[in-house]
RNA sequence: GGAGAGGUGGCUGAGUGGUCGAAAGUAGCGGUUUGCUAAACCGUCGUAGGAGUAACAUCCUACCGGGGGUUCGAAUCCCCCCCUCUCCGCCA
């Protein structure tokens, strides 16, 4: 949600961000209705303020009681206006998108992101790759046949040696993360319809959400929802931010609208696996923050030997709640292209302002904290390794870093 | 699933129709004093919206879980809902 000050003050900055980013809200008559709003409130507090003062007089003066009758009828019907204009505009308010930051490129699609950098290696085969679903066939370890009879077609099973790479991959990276400062959760894997409006989920993802039948409830399409949502109408000390905080959940995304697109293997599904970090900090340092979890996300791939590339992605590929988001893709030589491995965006006050977190200083200073929401890692990172460390037989090195958790080093056809 | 208790300001916690935006304590902030890693005393201190000011000041409105009702007037009375806690049952 963008502060209703800055839609009084600038509409005209309001307006031209709503439609750079393909907003469909009619800003100008939105301020229509804010202005009539803003004059009823004049209005009936003027109103308000006289029929308290009739109140007081009652005491002492019976009379005022008609008068006060009489007056509560015109106020009712302002009321009732008041009330309708403010319904609408508040519907309006959660639909326009953040603010953007200066550097965002132009661009309706991933095609017109930014490359910032490259970096590692590309591995060079002497042979034909295999992509991650034909090297997890192989080796056994990715079963989709049975997550669809089981579950639905977007589910899966990591099976044996490939289920304790990944858990090792994550256990590793929750213990790189908490030596950098974070702080480890576990969280919910559902939460409550105003937690995920509070995070920009609704209304604009509504319908890549699982809801529960008969409850107030959704499965979490990421624990940002759940960590961000932690400290949901509470004011932190100023003193104790920037907090960062990690936490590893299985991830549910409908996809809906996306069959078809990028569904080979395990790459696009209904239930992933992710850690997540998220920063809350002051409003002036969130620009340092988002980088800080971007070199957390690089340091991660470069310790796992992961060739990839990052880049500032476009305003046609970024959510509304996002003020500036980076990704970062890794290369996948079976697959033959870089593809999304991790997403990190600076939020702004977008979040803080609907689930009101506030921050306050000894100072006296005041606001809304700003949040960063970026991955750690997920499954696709292990597709990754899959696909890089990949051998002509198929088998398939572990990364050094894993090994003290996997207790092997690679994964071999057969074995 | 059954029974009971309760939701008040950053926190704890008084307050059952007007003098309550709300006692007190605590934390925070400013100061005084004594001094040694702290105590005592004094003062100050909720949030949001609107009006107003060069900026302060100031004024008004709303907010005591949420919604509705009664009343000239509601934290306080009535109705509905939500949530939390405790006990019992069941259970990973």
């Amino acid at each position: 949600m963008i502060d209703i000050r800055a839609l009084r003050e600038n509409p005209d900055r309001v307006k031209e961000n709503a439609a750079r980013r393909g907003c469909t809200v009619d800003v100008d008559k939105l301020v229509a209705l804010d202005r009539e709003y803003v004059g009823l409130i004049r209005e009936v507090e003027d109103l308000r303020a006289e029929r308290n003062r009739l109140s007081k007089e009652c005491q002492t003066n019976p009379a005022a009681r008609d008068t006060v009758k009489e007056m509560k009828v015109t106020l009712a019907n302002k009321e009732s206006r008041m009330a309708e204009l403010k319904t609408v505009v508040d519907e309006q308010m959660t639909w326009l998108p953040n603010f953007l930051s200066p550097d965002v490129p132009d661009g309706g699609s991933d095609a017109d992101n930014a490359a910032l950098r490259f970096v590692g290696k590309k591995p060079e085969f002497a042979f034909a790759g295999r992509d991650h679903q034909a090297l997890g066939e192989l080796l056994g370890i990715i079963d989709t046949g049975r997550g669809a009879k089981v579950a639905q077609s977007g589910f899966y099973y990591w099976v044996g040696k490939g289920a304790q790479l990944t858990q090792a991959m994550f256990f590793w990276a929750q213990q790189e993360l908490v030596k950098r400062g974070f702080t480890l959760f576990m969280s919910p894997c559902v939460a409550k319809e105003q937690t995920l409006f509070g995070t920009g989920y609704l209304p604009f993802f509504k319908d890549q959400t699982y809801t529960l039948s008969g409850e107030d409830l959704a499965l979490i399409g990421t624990s940002e929802q759940t960590l961000v949502g932690y400290h949901a109408d509470e004011i932190l000390d100023a003193g104790t931010l920037p907090r960062r905080y990690t936490s590893y959940t299985p991830c549910f995304r409908t996809e809906a609208g996306s069959y078809g697109k990028e569904s080979r293997g395990i790459f696009r599904v209904h239930q992933f696996h992710k850690v997540e970090q998220i920063i809350f900090c002051l409003p002036e340092d969130s620009p340092r923050c988002h980088e800080l979890c971007l070199e957390n996300e690089e340091y991660l791939l470069q310790q796992l030997g992961l060739p990839y590339r990052v880049v500032n992605v476009c305003v046609g590929d970024m959510g509304a709640p996002g003020y500036k988001k980076y990704d970062i893709e890794a290369w996948y030589p079976g697959y033959g292209g870089y593809r999304e491995v991790t997403s990190n965006t600076n939020l702004t006050d977008f979040q803080a302002r609907r689930l009101g977190i506030r921050y306050k200083g000894n100072d006296g200073s005041k606001g809304f904290v700003h949040t960063i929401s970026a991955t750690g890692v997920t499954d696709r990172v292990v597709c990754a390794i899959l696909e890089n460390f990949q051998q002509e037989d198929g088998s398939v090195i572990i990364p050094e870093v894993l090994r003290p958790y996997t207790g092997f080093d690679r994964i071999t056809p057969g074995v």
